[in-house]
DNA sequence: GTGAAAGCGCTAACAC
DNA sequence: GTGTTAGCGCTTTCAC
C-alpha cells in the first residue's frame, strides 16, 4: 500500500498543504468551503497523518516514557502494573500515549533504557529509579524533558517526586498490634538501601520506641523480596524467635508469610497476627482475609501524569514531593 | 539546554554528516581515525541521536505497539500485564520498545487506539481485540505494518494469531472432576462471543458428552467477569442447584468463588470441589491450595513477538494460527 | 574512503 | 483566507 502524504490531499483538494495542515489542527481560520474539500480529499485518499513527521517538525511526540522496575516473579509486577495502568488512563485523557520500559530492577539495563528515552522520543518521563540513594539521576537524565520520580525518592531533588508515605500505614499498623498484646512483632522486608523499605523500618521502630517496646534486632528479617523468602523468614521468627506477630512490608512476602502459617494450620490471629503490604482482591480469599498497609497506586499514577504534564507546559515552579497517605485496613488477621 | 544535532557532531570532527551517520550505524567503511575523531566529537558534545528524525528518513521507529483490553477491576488485568511483560522481554532483546495501549475491553476505545498507531508510529501491533467475532478488523487495522492477534481469533484470518488451547485444559479438569465422582459440576463464565469463553463452555460441555453425562443448562453461570459475580455464581450453585463440584472460566471469578466457599466454611475439595483459571502465586495461599488450567502468557507474549519481527522482516509466508498448550495443574482443591 | 545534497512529511513564519 | 517555502535531523544515492 502506498503512502498518502498531506502533498497528496492538498492536489487532490487543490488548496495548499499548508490548508491541509490547519484544517487538521485547527490552528487558523479556513473558510467552512474549503475545510469541506479537504475533509472530503482526507475521505478518499484514506488518509492517515504521520505523527513521527509531526513530532520531528513540532518537536513534541506526545509520548510519555515510563520505566518500572519489574522483576521476573508474577507477583511482584502488580503494585508496578497498578500504578502504570492509573497513569496509561490519565495520559489518553490528555492525548498522550505511554511507552512502558523495564528496568528490570537493574541499574545498568535501566540506564540502557534511559538512553532511548533521551533520543528525543519522549515528552517526558515517569521513572520508579533503581537505585534512587547511591546511584546519581542527574548524569542520565539529562534529556532535554521533564522527569517524576514515583515511589522511590532519589538521593538529590532534581525532579518532581510522587511518594507514598508508606511509613504512616507502618507505623499505626504496628500500633495495632501492640494495643492488642503483642510485644515481639516480627518485621519481614526486602533489601534496604531503598526508601520505601528504610522508611517502613523507621517506621517499625519508631512504633516500638513510642510504646515502651525495645528494639530486639532478631525479630527483623531482611531478604530479596520473594515468596519463598517470606516463608522462610516468617518461619524462623515463628519457629525461633517466637513472634507472636508478623509484619510484613511488601506484597509478595506477604504471601510467603501467609503461605507458611496456612501450611502449618496456625490459628490466625489467635496464634500468629499479620499485617502485610498492599491490597489486592486476593487478600480477600485468604481465611481470616488479610489486614493490610494499603498503598494508592492509581492515585500515585495520576498525580505523577498531572506533574508531568504541567512540567511539558512550561511550568517552572520549584520541584516538588508529593506524599501520599498509605492506608490501613484492618481485617480479620490482626 | 540547546540540543545537539549530526551536524554539530559533523562540524566538531571536520568530517561530513553522512560519516558521523555512517561511523554510528556502521553501516559502510569508515578509517580508524576517521571512526576515532567521530566518537571524540560524539562524547565531548555529548550527543543523542534523534531517534524521531531517524524513523522519518528510514521509515522504522523500531517501536510495537500493544493494544490489551484492561478492565479496572484490579485482578483481571493479572494475564494480560503478564503477557505484556513477556513480550516487553523479548522486544527488547531485538532491539524494538514497547507501546502500551488499552483498550478497555471497548470497541469504540479500541478503534480509537489503532488510529493513533496507524498515524505510522509503530513496526507493528500485537493486539488482544475486543470484539473478535463480530468486528472486522480489517478495516480498522490497515496501518502499513504487520499485525499479530493474541488470546482471541478474530473471526476472518487476515493476520498471525497465537491462541492458547484453553479448551484442552479445560476439558482435563472436567474430567477430573467427573473421575472424582462429580455429577453436577457448575460452570461459570464470563460473558460468551469472545473466543476463549466460548472455547472453554465447550470443552465443558464435550467433557459431559463424552462422559455420558447430561448437559444442565442451569449448572451453567454467565455473567460478566467480576469478582461479586463469582461469588454470587457459586452461591446459587451449591445452595439451589446443589453442585458439587465448581469449575470457574477466569481468574477473577475463581478468586470469587473461593471466597464463597471459604466464607461459608465449605470445606474443599470434600463438600465442594474446585479448579480455577490462570495460575498466580496469591493460588498458592488459599487453604487448600488451589488446582487450576495454567495458561503460558509469557510463552503467548514471546512467540507473538517472533511472529511479528519475522513479517517485519519481510516473511510473505501465509497467516498462520499458532496454538499453545493449556496445563491443568493439581494441587489440593479437588 | 569520504562528501554533497536530496528529501522523508510535516509545521509555521512570512507574504499577499 | 490562503499559498510559498524553509527546515526539523537524519539516511542514502551519487559522485569523486
Amino acid at each position: 500500500m502506498e503512502n498518502i502524504s498531506m502533498k497528496d490531499v492538498a492536489q487532490k483538494a487543490k488548496v495548499s498543504t499548508a490548508t491541509v495542515s490547519h484544517v487538521i489542527n485547527e490552528t487558523r481560520y479556513v473558510a467552512e468551503e474549503t475545510k469541506k474539500k479537504v475533509y472530503k480529499a482526507m475521505k478518499e485518499l484514506d488518509y492517515q497523518p504521520n505523527s513521527v513527521a509531526r513530532s520531528l517538525r513540532s518537536r513534541k511526540s506526545n509520548i510519555i516514557g515510563l520505566l518500572v522496575p519489574l522483576v521476573a516473579s508474577d507477583t511482584s509486577n502488580f503494585f508496578f502494573m497498578s500504578i502504570a495502568n492509573g497513569i496509561e488512563q490519565v495520559l489518553k485523557e490528555n492525548g498522550y500515549n505511554l511507552i512502558l520500559s523495564n528496568s528490570s530492577e537493574d541499574l545498568s539495563i535501566e540506564q540502557d533504557q534511559i538512553k532511548v528515552f533521551n533520543s528525543q522520543l519522549i515528552d517526558g518521563l515517569i521513572i520508579a529509579p533503581v537505585d534512587s540513594q547511591k546511584h546519581d539521576y542527574k548524569e542520565n537524565l539529562r534529556g532535554n524533558y521533564p522527569v517524576v520520580f514515583i515511589d522511590r525518592q532519589p538521593k538529590e531533588l532534581t525532579s518532581d517526586t510522587v511518594l507514598i508515605d508508606s511509613g504512616a500505614g507502618t507505623y499505626k499498623a504496628i500500633e495495632l498490634l501492640i494495643s492488642k498484646g503483642h510485644t515481639k512483632i516480627g518485621f519481614i522486608t526486602g533489601p534496604l538501601g531503598i526508601t520505601t523499605s528504610d522508611e517502613r523500618l523507621q517506621a517499625y521502630k519508631n512504633a516500638l520506641k513510642n510504646n515502651n517496646l525495645s528494639y530486639d534486632e532478631s525479630l527483623v528479617k531482611i531478604g530479596s523480596a520473594t515468596f519463598d523468602k517470606g516463608h522462610s523468614f516468617t518461619k524462623e521468627l515463628v519457629e525461633e524467635t517466637g513472634a507472636t506477630a508478623i509484619f510484613a512490608a511488601n506484597n509478595i512476602m506477604t504471601m510467603g508469610a501467609v503461605h507458611y502459617l496456612q501450611e502449618k494450620d496456625i490459628p490466625i490471629p489467635d496464634k500468629v497476627a499479620i499485617i502485610g503490604f498492599d491490597d489486592y482482591d486476593w487478600l480477600r480469599i485468604t481465611s481470616p482475609p488479610l489486614s493490610v498497609v494499603k498503598q494508592p497506586s492509581y492515585e500515585m499514577g495520576k498525580k505523577a501524569v498531572e506533574l508531568l504534564i504541567k512540567r511539558i507546559n512550561g511550568s517552572k515552579d520549584p520541584y516538588d514531593v508529593h506524599r501520599l497517605p498509605s492506608e490501613l485496613v484492618v481485617r480479620g488477621s490482626c
